[in-house]
DNA sequence: TGACTCACG
DNA sequence: ACGTACGTGAGTCAG
């Protein structure tokens, strides 16, 4: 038979630490879970077993069979958020109809030991999966081991293991009983390390060898007395060390072959937990309503009809679905659907009250026909996002998951019926929450802006772009030649793999930070290498134009549409911040900051006739960060026009501002920033290239300069521990469940989250007021000026040459006054023929 | 698919 | 002892 056993502590263990935060809307844990799943399934498909079993630990409530009292007391007790993820895991996999293994008394290496005992008759193979090295020893025989690492497992045979420890995998014990592991608060031989212990296992062959043999044996003084003085310890280690192969697991074979899942019992606890993604992989279908529940209370009829326009004026509150060029909508308990472009038209044209599921669609349909979408007064997904902005995305099902809406127990129509009490329930929460005004006064009104701004695009100079990546193309080859050269051979430069291969084995450069592949070949190890070896600024270019060939001019090519126009999509639900983000193109992130990359800006222009105007807020978040903190200081600084960074190197090094030089500006405004990223001195010494202590001192003095911000930093981490969430000036939320993880990364993670949250949401809100406001405007004058970019800080018009001065009037005052803090905002508003003209 | 690298605010 | 600033999207390699 084959059989897979597995340690299902160590693996849950391994997930649990590996995994993001991972929670149900209600907070419920499920990172675990998801991991421990991900890894299952996989080994699953590789193994392709008869049966499969996992082990828990059971510890004896009064005894241990090893009843040493040191044994494993360093062991942490596991954190709640583990600890409740383990009851559901034993739960679904035996709906699963997987086996599950526990013994009072006993770990669950014990247990995989006890199987790969019951199944080592001639036929058998057993492939023990775990994340913990000890469970090595049992490699023999039928016996494989799967080691779980960082995010893949590798098969261990007797081959391996001996290829890697150079001996039998049962002297992996008496290694230990050497060597010791504080992890498992096994002693071993004081002063005897890995090296020591492999090599003496190796030669003498096992631990009772090597002590009879301690007379005559070849050892230098000092180990021989070390193992002298630990020759009782060390024994007492090799008993701890091993696995027990006789716990009393249960002996008949045939029950560790798969039994019958119950799906629909998997399904449900699936959806309790909100696990769709998982559902979907184990082929689940979304669980029903419990029958009793159902009998409970009756599904209404439904009637599903085709729309007609005889219909339109009848129909009262409704909401709708709008996908894929098709209509669903709900009135009452009657369902109309339709196709019929003219009649989804009037329908949205109508008086009718409507809320919508997602209304972008809706939107851009109307602006590419002429038509109107009125009396729209409900988005859901944009509700949805309010409430929880981490969710990835916000598709009715989820919606109901989130929001703990019942299904229908009618399958066909799950979603669609549900949607009223989803609305409802939606609309409920956000007024609840204190964010009604943020989703109606600008979210909801944001909606239409950003249809329309996808719906005109920006005009693109696809042969300016096609000639710059010409001339790309010949650089990159030289370069290519160059790098080979110097390299002695030809590799793809492309491949960190190779390319550190060719620096750090060929060339023999140092080696800078490592990562999990190796060793780091990015920018900030290159340009160390610079002054060393003239390959590294030569593969430094080569990166900067290949990024520019394949990501700005071939990708950006691939998205210029018939119209000679790109149209990016902007998001709306996707950041947990609040901001939009930009994709297929991403127009958020096209070069400027350098000059090469920047000339991309020069294919980005205004239709015939028209002109460009680019509008920048200045410091906005530093603004923000003022107004919220209060601090008089640098509001003090904003009042008066002050260049900030100047200001804020003169306060820190208590200089006149006129004495202030460009490397203490420099420094100033790293620290300006880091101030909003939630700093740390470490990566501030890395940016501006000073030592820990120095940026520390920095940091320091500038809290000391700025007390309020200081104080509001350390109130907004204490609101955010004890809420579990932080706001904007407008009421925006961020949850962050990372504060309440007992990973210190993460709470590390969580604290600087929830100190920048507040002021990048603030910055987005604010910026979104503008949009809103200007697009109004903009439409209200009747300009000929249409909003078509947000670059988070920045708004982009495409306006006709005949209004321009108009155009750039309504942006600047409408994102000056778009809010009023306790500093001024200013933006400032440049015009031209393209993007890179317009850009100050 | 995930890791790495790099473009932007 | 360990990892190291917030928020995104896209292209590439390698398993």
């Amino acid at each position: 038979m084959r059989i897979l056993v597995i340690d299902g502590n160590s693996i849950l263990n391994r997930a649990f630490y590996g995994i993001r935060v991972l929670t149900s809307s209600k907070g419920f844990p499920t990172n675990a879970l998801t991991g421990f799943l991900n890894i299952y399934l996989r080994e699953l498909d590789r193994v392709k077993p008869d049966g499969a079993a996992v082990a828990f630990d059971l510890p004896a409530p009064t005894f241990r069979h090893k009843a040493c009292d040191f044994y494993k007391a360093t062991r942490k007790g596991m954190p709640d958020e583990l600890a409740l993820q383990l009851p559901k895991a034993k739960e679904l996999l035996r709906d699963l109809g997987v086996k599950i293994l526990e013994c009072e008394g006993f770990e669950a290496d014990d247990i995989l030991g006890s199987v790969a005992e019951l199944f080592s008759k001639p036929d058998d193979e057993v492939f023990i999966l775990s994340g913990d090295r000890d469970i090595l020893q049992l490699i023999g025989g039928s016996a494989t081991v799967l080691l779980a690492k960082n995010s893949d497992t590798s098969p261990y045979d007797r081959e391996k293991f001996i290829e890697e420890y150079g001996v039998e995998p049962i002297r992996l014990i008496d290694i230990k009983a050497l060597m010791g592991d504080s992890s498992d608060n096994i002693p071993g031989v004081p002063g005897i390390g890995e090296k020591t212990a492999k090599a003496l296992i190796a030669e003498h062959g096992s631990l009772e060898a090597l002590y009879d043999r301690l007379g005559e044996a070849k050892l230098t003084p000092s180990v021989r007395s070390k193992l002298e003085n630990g020759r009782d310890s060390a024994f007492q280690s090799k008993w701890l060390a091993t696995i027990v192969r006789n716990a009393p697991i249960p002996k008949e074979r045939e029950s560790y072959l798969f039994s019958e899942p119950d799906c629909s019992a998997a399904a449900a606890l699936l959806s309790e937990l909100e696990m769709f993604k998982m559902m979907e992989k184990l082929g689940l279908e979304r669980a029903a309503v419990p029958a009793a529940k159902a009998a409970e209370a009756p599904e209404p009829e439904i009637t599903v009809k085709e729309l007609t326009r005889e219909d339109i004026p009848a129909l009262g509150e409704s909401c709708f679905i709008f996908r894929d060029g098709a209509l669903q909508l709900i009135s009452g308990s009657s369902v109309f659907t339709s196709e019929d472009i003219g009649l989804i038209l009037e329908y949205f044209a109508s008086p009718q009250k409507k809320t919508a599921f997602s209304a972008k669609a809706a939107y851009k349909l109307c602006f590419g026909s002429g038509g109107e979408l009125n009396s729209l007064a409900f988005i859901c997904d944009l509700a949805g996002y309010l409430l929880n902005s981490q969710a990835t995305d916000y598709t009715i099902g989820n919606l109901c998951g989130v929001n703990n809406v019942k299904y229908s127990s009618n399958p066909d129509f799950a979603d669609i019926i549900s949607l009223p009490a989803l609305s409802k329930k939606l609309r409920e929460e956000v007024e609840r929450t204190g964010m009604a005004s943020l989703l109606y006064d600008i979210e909801q009104p944001l909606c239409e802006v950003l249809a329309s701004m996808e719906v005109i695009g920006v005009r693109a100079d696809s042969d300016g772009i096609r000639a710059f990546g010409e001339g790309l193309r010949a650089d990159i080859s030289e370069l290519e030649q160059r790098i080979w050269l110097q390299a002695g051979r030809e590799f793809n430069i492309n491949s960190s793999k190779q390319l550190g291969e060719v620096l750090f084995d060929g060339l023999g450069l140092p080696r800078g930070k490592k990562n999990h592949r190796g060793y780091s070949t990015s920018a900030e190890v290159l340009e160390d290498l610079v002054p060393i070896h003239p390959i590294a600024q030569d593969i430094l270019d080569y990166r900067t134009l290949t990024k520019l060939l394949s990501t700005y001019v071939d990708g950006l090519l691939e998205e210029v549409g018939p119209d000679g126009r790109v149209h990016s999509e902007f998001k709306q639900t996707e950041t947990r911040t609040g901001r939009i983000s930009s994709s297929n193109p991403n127009m958020q992130n096209i070069p400027v900051r350098k000059e090469l990359g920047r000339n991309m800006r020069k294919f980005f222009v205004a239709a015939d006739g028209k002109v460009l105007l680019d509008a920048d807020y200045s410091q906005i978040e530093l603004r923000v960060l003022a107004s919220m903190s209060g601090d008089e200081n640098m509001r003090e600084a904003f009042l008066s026009g002050a260049d900030i960074h100047t200001r804020t190197a003169a306060q820190v090094f208590g200089l006149p501002e006129e004495f202030v030089d460009p490397d203490m500006r420099r420094a100033a405004k790293a620290v300006n920033f880091g101030i909003i990223y939630g700093i740390g001195a470490f990566s501030l010494s890395k940016d501006i290239n000073c030592s820990v202590a120095e940026a520390d001192r920095y940091i320091k003095n500038y809290l000391g300069t700025y007390p309020k911000i200081d104080k509001f930093m350390n109130d907004t981490v204490e609101f955010a521990q004890k809420n579990g969430y932080v706001t904007t000036l407008f009421g925006r939320r961020r949850y962050i469940p990372e504060l309440r993880a007992s990973n210190r990364n993460l709470q590390a993670f969580g604290k600087r989250a929830a100190m920048n949250a507040p002021v990048q949401g603030t910055a987005a809100d604010i910026i979104k007021i503008a949009m809103v406001k200007v697009y109004r405007r903009l439409k209200e004058e009747n300009l000929d000026a249409k909003l078509i970019l947000q670059v988070h800080d920045e708004l982009i018009v495409e306006a006709a040459e005949s209004c321009r001065e108009q155009a750039a009037k309504v942006l600047s005052e409408e994102m000056q006054k778009a809010v009023s803090l306790s500093v001024p905002l200013t933006a400032e508003v440049n015009a031209g023929r393209s993007w890179y003209d317009a850009k100050g």
